[in-house]
DNA sequence: ATATATATATCGTGACACGATATTTATTAC
DNA sequence: GTAATAAATATCGTGTCACGATATATATAT
């Protein structure tokens, strides 16, 4: 702790955005290597999660899970028809929009979900002050303040 | 703010969970979109910051940028050869033991990492608190309590 | 009732990560 | 000191997946 949080050397901003990436990507494999563990590709776990975890009275679609996952409709689309080929999630059609479609976790895909859900927790309990620690000294470099007492 | 960070209705962990990936996935997407724009690929303008930004004194190999990105070793050297290609990096055969590759930017890649730089900084800067609220957020729903008062 | 918009679906393409394997150089055993 | 093993990087074929372009079906607006 203390000055070897960012050690001298190059450009400190640059050191700690790529300290920062390292750990996000840590906290990435983490999350991939468990999911596949589980049975589960990296963005399927993504899909039941952004599915299970909507806030109340969304409306499931796939455009929302789309808009959620940051990616263009027709990969959502893919995305679903993998998972629900897998049984992992089940497509209705939007009664009252016979355009949508809803989404809803199966049995199975729920389990699963709630599995790495308990992991991915503890995993972040770990990693999440470390990160803390790393965001706050990027926006302690980047206001390119002498830098003063550590931390 | 209040009790409204983490709405009532499904479990509060999957729902804060979601919420955490969320909020990366629009990190990533800016940057992404970023280093598009400056024309790099993404995961150039990762390698090139892992690059820049070791520690004082790290052996620049394939195996350590490797293993800073998650990657296997020969998805680096490809990683390693396009960006060689594009002229962001160079390659040198280590003296000292010749079956290392060491890796430096070339003044092209240092001048687009520079740019990105400033610009992660920021969006770090607004996104970093609201990650780290939806962190301890996790870290509650975690411990399965009971909620007592948000934040 | 036609035109336009919206939601989802299909198809071909390209980027890229990987496993398996090869090649070169170091290190170790004897 | 040479054979054997290890380590670092490189090459090649394969599969996944995200995307753009396009198509189809339903809803909404004029």
């Amino acid at each position: 702790m203390g000055i070897r949080d960012v050690p001298p050397g190059p450009d400190p901003l640059l050191r700690t955005l790529a300290e920062f990436r390292f750990e996000l990507r840590c906290f990435l494999y983490f999350s991939e290597t468990a999911a596949q563990k589980a049975g589960l590709q990296p963005q399927q776990h993504q899909l039941l999660l952004q599915v299970a975890g909507a806030p109340e009275g969304t409306i499931l679609t796939i455009a929302y899970v789309a808009e959620r996952l940051g990616l263009k409709h027709n990969s959502a689309v893919e995305l679903a028809d993998r998972s629900e080929r897998e049984g992992l999630l089940a497509r209705t059609v939007d009664a009252a929009d016979k355009r949508r479609a809803i989404l809803r976790l199966t049995r199975k895909g729920k389990l699963l979900l709630g599995r790495l859900a308990g992991d991915h927790a503890r995993e972040l309990n770990e990693l999440g002050p470390r990160l803390a620690k790393t965001l706050k000294n990027i926006s302690r470099y980047s206001h390119k303040s002498a830098q003063m007492e550590p931390q």
